[in-house]
DNA sequence: AGCATTGATGGTAACGTTGTCAATTCTGAA
DNA sequence: TTCAGAATTGACAACGTTACCATCAATGCT
């Protein structure tokens, strides 16, 4: 029976240190009540012995464990990417630990994955966007630990929602398009506006210069994902169709920019003969001239506001928010417009 | 004692289709010798409850979990979060869940998240680069799971490691710039060459240079992190520094693609007058004329390659791959060089 | 002095699952 | 018909931790 040299357990250290696993135990999670005397030596025995606590266990025994289920749809989206990097700033030095689930935009993915992670007894979800399934959105209901639906603020959450509103921006985009005077103007987006988030931000945009009486002339929603190649083709497609338009809104600074320079290349002055403007203030507008106009999407904050709020809740804070939060907006004048 | 409404254990359903516990979780894992109509009872059961298994208590049973811990520096990188996407990717129909553990391009932080996340008893770790503090190597090497080191291919990984040779990459741009007859070369990185594998690039690509009798010119590393805009600043420093340098090398495609952007703007010819190159192959490069010339980094088939192994290496198959495991990069020759 | 309160420590059971072994039933060959 | 072996099901213990309660000493108050 030659035991196998695992990993030291409460019971190893508290044998060590000579001193019960409770105390141990108590030590480990700084408890109240305990004497100088036993906390040294259950410390000292820890690190002689290399011990490592085990969550899992700890887990068990608890309700819920210290993980966090994040359900995004992808990584590669620089969107999610910033959100996620978020999050973790607002775990820094907490016991929480992120569990990730990739959706890949689509709805019975984004369902199996949170039922697979439910499997973990996660301590929260905080999972992309306001739309869900019929199934997901009912497990969500039902669930009993925090609920945060990130990116989008309009619609009601389930539970606590962080984000930013689509139709505001799309609205401030209009507004600046007239209060610049531009009168014939175009939309392109990209991938079949496939995260609906893209289509609410359009309809404002269409809806608020309506109220102002003017039409969108015409619009180009792409097959593919975004990307420079994509903002160019659409441009190019839009334009050849209605070459009276003289302002373009993208639906993200990728194809903003891929139609920037397309513009530069061929030759079209922007923003004299035509002018762009992207969404979501991606650091990369910086260092190109002319620098696009843009809103800048409040991704690293949402994140890290997320992660706040979650660990207040589970920490049962009273002092932790609840509802939607609905963070602003900003554009960002460019050159480009 | 009002029992609070509370998921569903394997008890609750062995009770509802009357069966004992442990015939449920058989039926639940798949386990063999089970009659089909145990079977067709337990299932019936378990929907009927809305069953959900608790892989923290089997994970406790067991001696390792079916979460994976992966840590990297960042997750705005998007070198990362590609390898994250392929890690994913690989996981998809598989029980192993990421656990995220960011780093902060901070070898402390690096060991410290090591540890936090050791914790949970991961089944395998998946870490960035090949180089570690000395305390997190220690415990690296004393793990029991699999650890697949990602990104580098450059020296000895302590398990298994999947990634590209940065010394190969110099190698080839170096060799491109040679055939291409650029004699009088310079390099320009950023951010102090905080992810060392940069500098490895670098060293691998003027070794290159001098064993060819051409001497690096002039560099310039900038101290702020990689953009379009340090790529166009450090163009300026290098060129105002050295004017007569005709080709550069940059440590990755951001900071080629602003220097493309600057040297377009003020009318210097790319290719003619100065030649231009990167490194990663990202997809931004393709609606950009003229194309930048770089280096394929193969992220996303690191992830790829990673998760399958780690997923071999979990389920104990022998044909699991160990070792170091080496992809190819290879030179995207664009239109500015 | 008597008694409640607090501080410090320990014992026991439980969290939900699964590995191990035992018990029972069934199958097919002798 | 009988019996070995397979198929099927179950009982029990254990994984490492912590909640709960118990114990005992020290302290403070009337």
């Amino acid at each position: 029976m030659t035991k196998v040299v695992s990993r030291p357990t409460l019971r190893d250290v508290a044998h060590h240190a000579g001193v019960s696993v409770i105390s141990a135990s108590r030590v480990m999670r700084d408890a109240p009540n305990i004497s100088d005397g036993l906390r040294a030596r259950v410390r000292a025995a820890a690190n002689a012995l290399g011990y490592t606590p085990n969550r899992i266990a700890g887990s068990l025994r608890g309700q819920a464990s210290d993980l966090v289920a994040v359900i995004v749809p992808s990584m590669s989206n620089s969107v999610f990417a910033d959100i996620l990097d978020g999050i973790d700033e607002g775990f820094k030095g907490t016991p929480l630990r992120t569990v990730l689930g990739l959706s890949r935009y689509d709805m019975d993915e984004e369902e199996a994955i949170l039922r697979e992670l439910l499997s973990w007894n996660p301590a929260g979800v905080i999972i992309s966007g306001l739309e869900h399934s019929a199934a997901a959105t009912a497990i969500l209901q039902r669930l009993e630990c925090p609920v945060i639906e990130v990116m989008d603020s309009d619609g009601d959450p389930i539970d606590t929602s962080v984000g930013f509103s689509m139709v505001k921006a799309g609205q401030v985009m209009a507004d600046h398009f007239l209060a610049q005077g531009y009168r014939r103007i175009g939309y392109v987006g990209a991938w079949g506006e496939l995260p609906v988030r893209s289509r609410k931000r359009r309809l404002a945009f269409e809806a608020r210069l309506a109220e102002n009486g003017v039409e969108l002339v015409d619009r180009q929603i792409e097959e593919d994902q975004s990307s420079f190649a994509a903002g160019a083709a659409g441009l190019q497609a839009l334009l050849a169709r209605s070459p009276e338009i003289e302002a373009v809104f993208f639906a993200n600074d990728d194809l903003a920019l891929g139609a920037l320079f397309h513009c530069l290349s061929v030759g079209i002055a922007v923003p004299e003969r035509l002018a762009l403007a992207g969404f979501n203030g991606l650091d990369m507008r910086d260092g190109i001239t002319p620098r696009l106009t843009t809103i800048r999407s409040p991704r690293n904050e949402i994140g890290a506001r997320a992660g706040r709020i979650m660990l207040d809740r589970v920490r049962g804070r009273p002092s932790a928010e609840r509802g939607r939060i609905d963070l602003s907006v900003s554009l960002l004048q460019g050159a480009t417009t």
